[in-house]
DNA sequence: GCGGAATGACCGTTTTAATGGACATTAAAG
DNA sequence: CTTTAATGTCCATTAAAACGGTCATTCCGC
């Protein structure tokens, strides 16, 4: 990742627990980090980094350790439509391909946490 | 990610569905590729590669790109020990701050999806 | 206690992501 | 149908991830 700019604290503070959570579910199988990273893929440097939430670790990578602890379910579902109250409100059936400026409201806010 | 050795196919799948899901959400709220990558202080290139659900992309980015949307919460409770049904069949007070071959059960296992 | 495996922290090298353009294509608005 | 912004693609450059090895430290098991 390219951080010039800075990233989101709430975020930061997520991707931190993600790791710890990470790191507590490895211990509860008794699995030595030299093992995951074999099963993973990945050296064992970069499970390090992922047991610390770090950002600039892919997604390839996270997901494949979730998926060798047997936790990789939910990753399906981080954006699924289900979850998206905003969306909820418009017209599933006429949505756009493309974005272009239309006599709608201009957004729909809500950016952050609700 | 270095992906020398193949990506489990389902954490290939639940990637893809997530880049969906984000481009979704996006079109959703009329937002255009440029502006959600000005929000989120990524390129667009970048964008199109997270709306595809790219493994090599960070999880920083993504995460980025899921606060912009409002949808961050959930990365959070990826791996939460609530979501470990493994996990909860052990002793939590006594877990080990270090694994170590024991007397205990080799292991675990339960890998992919339950 | 002691021994030693496991972890944490560093670091140089290699591979790759992320960028920011340019250009072609598409579809929404009029 | 025409217009034209939005999207899709491709690409060279550059910043950074991922590697793998070493070394110090910690703490589990004996």
């Amino acid at each position: 990742m390219r951080t010039t700019p800075p990233m989101p604290l709430p975020v930061k503070r997520a991707l931190a627990k993600l790791g710890a959570d990470i790191k507590a579910a490895r211990l509860r199988r008794r699995i030595t980090t030299t093992l995951m990273a074999e099963r993973a893929f990945i050296a064992r440097s970069t499970l390090q980094k992922v047991e610390q939430g770090d950002p600039g670790v892919s997604l390839g990578v996270y997901a494949t350790v979730l998926f060798v602890l047997g936790l990789s379910e939910r990753i399906a579902d981080l954006a699924d439509v289900g979850t998206d109250s905003v969306g909820l409100q418009l017209d599933e059936a006429r949505l756009p391909q493309r974005v272009r400026g239309s006599k709608r409201p201009k957004e729909y806010s809500s950016a952050g946490q609700p």
